[in-house]
DNA sequence: AGCACGCCGACT
DNA sequence: GTCGGCGTGCTC
């Protein structure tokens, strides 16, 4: 007998490197008979867990005196995360210092992560039928939102998954489809070639500061980031459009992160009326399999345009052509758990890296993106004039020293509202306190509710009969006497929204009141009602929090009252008089777009602090320009380089001591400034004592050395053993 | 983060 | 006598 072929070879073993989803900064080694490629999903066995992990590459084998495992399964034969995410992915995880696995998760749909194809399944789609294309459009007019969904449908078919947030009603689409006007199909995925660019005819005449921006933009040689700042109505929205259409007509794809999606259906009604192309948006509404087949659609390029939210940043696309952050400056742009990744500093790079340009616009731009337009790092485009007739809003300052206030309403405000109120305008009221009262007191001994868990006192809910903590969820019902001395004499201290809704009702008996804020948006699509009916002036009258300066415009507001600006401009957090600037300036917007001049009240305290008088004289550019002026004299961002480890626990010195060790660990260097533990703002909160350890250094690459040296020295840190400690590179706030 | 092991309190 | 509280240790 001839053997002409070699003994059988042993399977060939490789040691492959996995990133396992879990909260450790390393990698783990695993032995495997196939070679996957990098970026492909293995199912691994983890501990007594099986996993689902990402393959980074073939591994040295190092004997680290431990037993290595088996790939239980190698789930893709390509990777699941392209090129530009995966690097994007991995600078993100070591820039923020967050463990690699849990990165990489991040950048995956939930299906995926939990190990399942990487498949698209046909999603609903819905189109208009031969009968639908007939039927006058007048023949619903009894049925104004079937009209409004038929005649969406007649530009083009729609997925099922975007009725929702395009507010379309289901029920209307039921009706349609029993009428037999419209009907279902499956959708198919999408391709690249599935779609090719269609502007619509509606593009508006530019005036010169837009033509300006549109011309930077397509005469710029290589890709760039830019500054789009324009005052509210000044037309970013427009130029947007343009700048993408020059994209999208080379077959490229747009990615626009905006801060939520839920309150910019006009924003999208815009653009799917420019452009007939496929829009995909990544909204919370999504079903995991939907989130799935809209990455799918941006992946294999058949997408053109997608809208998302902050994770979107990490959305693989075939051609990626342009990044545009609407509203650059918004927080929740920030994640602020976990992985805490802020989605305009990721597209800033991920644009950089992929060649494209990264537009940001904003009214009111953050300081860090005002000092890189000014250090030239960005291309500053400015849109200074308001479209139309619209004249820029009027400020007034209150001085309510020593004033009788009613619900926080001073005499003067009063009867501004009056006024208006009796020309038929609306108004707007903001205080950024919902509730009725952020305290209550005994009248005859001055006790005080307080949250049993946490350093606060409880907010009472007048309408709910309840004291709540606003910190950690806690609740009682509202008591008849005080703990201490058992009067019935108990007294809300302070004003929130509630009350204020309250005064104005009685002040006001015959104009409506509509309150805005997290407890009267609660159910499900009420803030879209709600803001639905305050734009259609149903309620002349809108009291609210900070929810009611996001996104929206009330064309019939001609007052904007803020009743407390002190607050903000003694805050110990730094950004804290940013973020008023932008608030003002944001709220200023609002009043007064149609041809009426909008003016907005500020009352305080101190109608003579600088930074009110600078910001209502010289508006909020030179007042951000003063701001930075003093960051810099402060070395706070963006001139000093932030990051902030918290730590809690039940006892506050196992806290403290946590925060003492990391600090212990800290090289000394003239450029590193450390600073703490020192507790939070609220000490206690939810039964857990919290701290936090500042680290302040002079250059970005210093901290990341810092960072880079110390993080691997904690894991084996005891004291950190016994705590709940995070890190958050560039902090937003210091609570 | 899970998940198991491990050693002390009030219950069928 | 056990069920179960959460401290602490480990994950290729």
């Amino acid at each position: 007998m001839t053997t002409t072929s070699p003994p059988p070879a042993p399977t060939p073993s490789n040691v492959i490197q996995v990133a396992v989803p879990v909260p450790l900064a390393r990698v783990f080694d695993y032995d495997c008979s196939e070679l996957p490629v990098v970026g492909a999903r293995v199912k691994v066995p983890f501990g007594r867990r099986e996993l689902v992990g990402i393959c980074l590459g073939s591994a040295t084998p190092s004997e680290g005196g431990y037993q290595r495992k088996a790939v239980q399964a190698v789930l893709d034969t390509e990777t699941v995360l392209p090129k530009a995410v995966f690097e994007l992915l991995q600078w993100a995880a070591s820039y923020y210092q967050h463990p690699i696995g849990e990165v990489l998760a991040h950048g995956l749909p939930t299906l995926l992560r939990q190990g399942e194809a990487a498949n698209y399944q046909t999603t609903q789609g819905i189109r208009v039928t031969a009968a639908g294309e007939q039927v006058e459009l007048n023949s619903l007019r009894r049925a104004p939102q079937q009209q409004r969904l038929l005649a969406t449908l007649r530009k083009g078919p729609l997925l099922r998954r975007d009725l929702v947030s395009q507010e379309l009603s289901p029920s209307a689409l039921k009706a349609l489809t029993d009428k037999g006007l419209v009907e279902n199909f499956a959708h198919q995925p999408l391709t690249a070639t599935d779609w090719s660019f269609a502007m619509g005819s509606d593009a508006l005449q530019l005036n010169p500061e837009q033509a300006l921006a549109v011309a930077a933009m397509g005469a710029a040689t290589k890709p760039q980031t830019y500054l789009l700042e324009g005052v509210t109505g000044s037309g970013k929205t427009e130029v947007y459009l343009q700048a993408m259409a020059s994209v999208l007509q080379k077959g490229r794809q747009v990615l626009v992160i905006v801060p939520e999606i839920g309150l910019t259906p006009q924003t999208l009604r815009r653009f799917q009326q420019r452009f007939a192309v496929p829009i995909v948006m990544l909204h919370s509404a999504l079903t995991d399999r939907e989130r799935l087949d809209a990455w799918l659609d941006a992946k294999h390029g058949g997408a053109a345009i997608v809208i998302g939210t902050r994770s979107a940043i990490f959305t693989p696309f075939a051609q990626l052509g342009m990044i545009i952050v609407d509203e650059e400056h918004d927080n929740s742009l920030k994640q602020q758990e976990g992985f805490r990744y802020h989605a305009r500093d990721l597209a800033v790079v991920r644009g950089q890296k992929e060649q494209v340009p990264v537009i940001l616009g904003s009214a009111t731009p953050s300081l860090e993106t005002l000092n890189n337009a000014e250090q030239q790092r960005y291309v500053h485009l400015q849109l200074t004039q308001r479209a139309g007739q619209a004249k820029p809003a009027r400020f007034s300052l209150v001085d309510i020293k020593q004033m009788p206030l009613k619900a926080g309403l001073s005499i003067p405000l009063i009867e501004r509202m009056k006024k208006e109120l009796e020309r038929g305008k609306q108004v707007l009221v903001f205080l950024n306190r919902r509730g009725y009262a952020p305290a209550l007191m005994c009248h005859e001994c001055g006790w005080l509710a307080q949250c049993q868990r946490c350093d606060a006192y409880f907010t009472v809910h007048q309408r709910q009969q309840l004291l709540q903590c606003h910190h950690c969820g806690a609740h009682q019902r509202l008591p008849k006497q005080c703990f201490d001395c058992g009067s019935t004499q108990l007294v809300g201290q302070g004003v929130g929204t509630e009350q204020v809704e309250q005064t104005l009702t009685e002040l006001f008996p015959e104009h409506p009141v509509l309150r805005i804020d997290r407890d009267s948006t609660r159910k499900k699509g009420a803030l879209q009602q709600h803001l639905t009916d305050a734009t259609e002036n149903k309620y002349p009258i809108l009291v609210g929090t900070q929810m009611l300066a996001k996104g929206h415009h009330f064309p019939h507001v001609t007052l904007v009252a803020l009743l407390d600006v002190d607050g903000a401009l003694y805050s110990s957090d730094f950004r804290a008089a940013e973020r008023l600037g932008q608030l003002i300036t944001q709220v200023a917007g609002r009043a007064g777009r149609a041809s009426e001049p909008g003016i907005v009240v500020l009352q305080t305290h101190h109608p003579e602090h600088d930074l009110l008088q600078d910001l209502i004289q010289n508006g909020y550019g030179a007042f951000a320009r003063s701001l930075l002026q003093e960051r810099r004299i402060t070395q706070l961002p963006p001139f000093g380089q932030l990051a902030l480890f918290r730590a809690e626990a039940h006892e506050a010195q196992q806290a403290q001591q946590a925060l003492q060790a990391i600090a212990a660990l800290v090289p000394h260097h003239p450029d590193i400034m450390v600073l703490g533990p020192m507790p939070a703002i609220m000490e206690r909160r939810a039964g857990r004592y919290r701290y936090q350890l500042l680290l302040q250094c002079q250059q970005r690459g210093l901290r990341q050395q810092v960072l880079q040296h110390l993080l691997p020295k904690l894991e084996g840190l005891a004291e950190l053993r016994r705590v709940r400690w995070s890190l958050d590179v560039d902090p937003q706030d210091l609570s």
